[in-house]
DNA sequence: GATAAGATCATCT
DNA sequence: GATGATCTTATCA
């Protein structure tokens, strides 16, 4: 099967090509021997130290520094005290920016016994887990009926155990977590673009049209 | 179906 | 000491 890793080049360009781009692309997480292929569906642009909603509008903390670092890494950071959000640092070095890694579709595992699933409209099987200490609480067997796309990163990162030990984890060179193209083609009709999520404090920031979702075909 | 409240902590003031 | 790129559960209607 097609599927080509994501360079560091790739990440090295404007902040709302690159959230464009990345839908349909695949984020790979690879724990052990298991491997999560979870294709992207929605994401968000923090495009620069002008934008009142990034973290590194706020100036160069221990916390933003790696946004501030070369495009390709992760930046991993807790929020409201219980959920991690994924993002990947965008443009050169010195411009401190970001892509919100929102929403997956999940992708089978080639030879998976266990069957398809997707996070978004439905929850995993927690069966595809079996060796993890990775608590599932609250978690039902499967299909929560949920609205498309409202699952959110926090879950997301649950799913995929995205915590803060990825946190500037080098996403060209690493073998834990990685971006791949696999050759699916996104049509510009595909593409919705509304408003941020939870940044109405961001000022002029707030109403840009920076959350990009991918319309399930 | 909609809305509200509660959980819980790194980070910044 | 206040806050937030969230999600779940409870309590309404």
């Amino acid at each position: 099967m097609f599927a080509q890793k994501l360079s560091r080049s790739f990440f090295n360009r404007p902040t709302l090509r690159v959230a464009r781009d990345l839908l349909g692309k695949f984020l790979v997480r690879k724990i052990g021997r298991k491997v999560i292929i979870a294709m992207i569906t929605e994401t968000e642009a923090y495009c620069g130290p002008n934008d009142l909603a990034s973290h590194a509008s706020r100036g160069r903390t221990a916390r933003t520094e790696v946004m501030f670092g070369p495009p390709g890494h992760a930046y991993v950071y807790l929020i409201y005290g219980m959920y991690h959000c994924l993002n990947v640092v965008t443009e050169r070095e010195g411009c401190p920016a970001a892509v919100l890694i929102r929403s997956c579709e999940l992708k089978q595992q080639p030879n998976s016994k266990f069957p398809a699933y997707r996070i978004g409209r439905q929850l995993t099987n927690s069966r595809q887990f079996p060796n993890s200490k990775f608590q599932f609480r609250n978690l039902k067997p499967i299909t929560y009926n949920l609205k498309p796309n409202s699952s959110g990163p926090g879950k997301l990162c649950r799913h995929l155990q995205v915590d803060r030990s990825l946190n500037k984890e080098d996403l060209i060179i690493s073998r834990r977590l990685w971006f791949e193209d696999r050759g699916v083609q996104i049509k510009p009709g595909q593409i919705k673009r509304v408003p941020r999520v939870g940044v109405d404090y961001a000022g002029k920031y707030k109403n840009k049209l920076w959350r990009l979702v991918l319309k399930l075909v």
